[in-house]
DNA sequence: TTATTAATGAGAAAGATTATCATTTGCAAT
DNA sequence: ATTGCAAATGATAATCTTTCTCATTAATAA
């Protein structure tokens, strides 16, 4: 049998919780996103899925993100390159938002409270409610702002 | 020969500006693209190209538009559903955004000089330039905020 | 443990985009 | 206007990501 043992993960209560069929393939890969604080691709997550159990299919990790997705557990993102990239989704509040390095292509995170109330206001001001934000700022890394330059 | 004839739009002169060969399916492309205020797809492009010159293949809308992207004349936006969507580039200063229908999936363009100025300052506050950014946030028709509900 | 129903694996299929290559075209110089 | 040549195009094959198919396997409740 050879089953690999290793806790449930945040993740995978969270799919238990949504009353989702806990799979032994769920739980390695709930595991794997538990353990991930970048933005995985699929390919990316099929790796790391397989070192904790080889016995996992591309086609199962596909199924599951889309499933995770579907149940608020995940969130996908696009920053370019033609694949989805996933990460495990915001809390009820505070959303966060990503800049991206032009040159580097580097992602890095960062929450505004203020960006957050701005973005609220706008959307309720058009009639609707919040549902998602979709912010990706792209920038370059300024010149030494220090002193004249 | 039959060469469909219109003129130049701005488009096609901004081409021009930027060195590129205008060719004539260029110039077609470019007029259906300053002609257009959505954010078509490939395929729509290609429709609607093809309606004012037959002579014109799929394969050289994906090569215009991505040269046309590489050469900051268009924008790729995401919107989800596989496919990837261009619309004209904003101009040095602001930026719109776009606010997604959840249930409709209709596209709501709008501009706000707050939010310009309030990412301006984030991103600077990291230590860089701002260079692009992409918001879409999705929202859903609120339930009729008059009275008491 | 057994039944039931859903999930999985492996590969085929689909959908979007890019590459290939022979032919055509824009454009600069004549 | 003609010529020459590099670059663009058309038609289609190839690639890449994602979804689907279906026989087999596994999770959950009784």
């Amino acid at each position: 049998m050879k089953e690999p043992t290793f806790p449930d993960s945040p993740l995978a209560d969270l799919c238990r919780e949504r009353g989702l069929k806990l799979t032994g393939q769920r739980r390695t890969i709930a595991f794997v996103l538990s353990d991930s604080d970048d933005h995985p691709d699929v390919e990316e997550l099929y790796r790391r899925a397989v070192e904790v159990d080889p016995r996992i299919s591309i086609a199962t990790v596909y199924r599951t993100v889309r499933l995770f997705e579907e149940n608020g557990i995940l969130q996908r993102r696009d920053f370019g390159g033609g694949r989805a990239r996933y990460e495990v989704a915001d809390g009820d509040h505070g959303d966060h938002y990503h800049l991206i390095d032009a040159d580097s292509g580097k992602v890095i995170e960062f929450e505004n409270p203020e960006l957050d109330a701005l973005l609220d206001n706008i959307v309720r001001e058009m009639g609707y409610d919040l549902v998602t934000t979709r912010l990706s700022v792209v920038g370059r890394r300024k010149t030494k702002p220090r002193g004249n330059g």
